[in-house]
DNA sequence: CTTCTTCCTGACCATACGGTCAGGATATGA
DNA sequence: TCATATCCTGACCGTATGGTCAGGAAGAAG
């Protein structure tokens, strides 16, 4: 059947089927929620057997663990748009259609963390309280500079940010949603470019983004 | 110990129960996820056995339904403000103000619904395909309405209709995130107040709101 | 070729869960 | 007062699930 490549060595085995079943449980936690997933459907959706999973990952909470954990560093990934950025024109616009595109490619991943998140984040409180906490200072940093320096109203920084945040993810999170008001069909690449520019617009307008310098 | 009312009758009896079980449920879904959540535990606290669930509501899946069903109306009727507001500065701002209210006053509600809507809406989709739309479209004619007599800019009604949806919520749905990016500490009236406002200034500047007349 | 390590998996187990039911308690209404 | 309908619940059941394990296959190392 499939192009049946040379014998794989015992590292690049386990580094295939890691990513098969870390792919497969993104999903179906995805859809399911921690606690309707099961792992015998993750294992069916890898094309694993059930006790390979436990071979590679002890425990379903390991597993989930570990999703979690890549959801946030590609997470916090997307932010360092952010500090290059001269002012709230470039950082933001940037910021948003990086998280929109997350979104968009990545929808599954966003719903793990929403999830993750909604429960209290049960497993990664630890990351919230340390990683998530300093990047966000640093973010508020920013754009209290930007504010001083007068490219910008004077903005809440911190609910800016939260704002950028639900607007973005709910693309993702809320997607079905989106795509019944939309016919039933998801969105065309045009509707995407739609939906980024309104959430650039209104939130630039809102903020009073200045050009750095006027044309 | 309480109170001992005089005996209830049996209608009451049902309605106070039912009422029980009904906010108790709402919790626990609300914390757990449909999947997480055990009918043991909702019986713990509503403080009945757990065979008596099962007496008003004869399967988890139906008084998850009813659960959601409830959320549902609060979250339409919310909306009713819309229509009668001469313009977006009263209507837009004054839906602000109730679901930011319902986020305070209601999170596990409205985690219940982002968790269905993840979830793809497995007990309400038909009311997504029929209710829901016909909502969204006659508020999408209701900004129109007001782009085309000038006052506001012209804007996506739809995505608008969705950054309203998806920044309100976020503060029930990332409240555990909100908090902790608070010191761990719930946000005080004040700090609600700053969110709103916040919130209503970004939005209402992005769409370029006017007042009905200019003062 | 031999030994060692890693990978693989069918069969199995204990538990927890949703759901049932028989039979008792309690209100209602004639 | 008695019959009926409703409410209540401890004990029970079948199933699905997370997790285990013994033993085999296969590449790595020498």
């Amino acid at each position: 059947m499939a192009a049946a490549s040379r014998p794989l060595s015992k590292k690049e085995i386990r580094r295939e089927n890691e990513k098969l079943i870390l792919e497969a449980a993104e999903k179906v936690f995805a859809e399911a929620g921690f606690g309707g997933a099961t792992m015998q459907l993750i294992a069916d959706m890898a094309g694993l057997p059930k006790a390979n999973l436990h071979y590679y990952f002890p425990t379903k909470e390991s597993l989930y663990r570990q999703v979690v954990q890549a959801i946030f560093q590609d997470w916090l990934k997307a932010a360092d748009i952010f500090d290059d950025a001269p002012g709230p024109v470039e950082g933001i616009s940037a910021y948003i259609d990086a998280k929109m595109e997350i979104s968009r490619r990545h929808p599954a991943g966003s719903k793990v963390w929403a999830s993750e998140v909604m429960h209290r984040a049960p497993v990664i409180q630890d990351y919230l309280e340390t990683t998530l906490v300093e990047w966000t200072e640093g973010r508020m940093a920013v754009i209290q500079r930007w504010i001083d320096e007068g490219k910008m109203d004077a903005v809440d920084p911190r609910h800016l940010l939260y704002m950028l945040w639900a607007t973005t993810q709910h693309y993702a999170d809320f997607g079905h949603q989106i795509e019944t008001l939309n016919g039933g069909l998801p969105l065309t690449d045009a509707q995407w470019e739609a939906a980024k520019t309104s959430v650039k617009t209104i939130i630039l307008n809102g903020i009073g983004a200045r050009q750095n310098r006027e044309t």
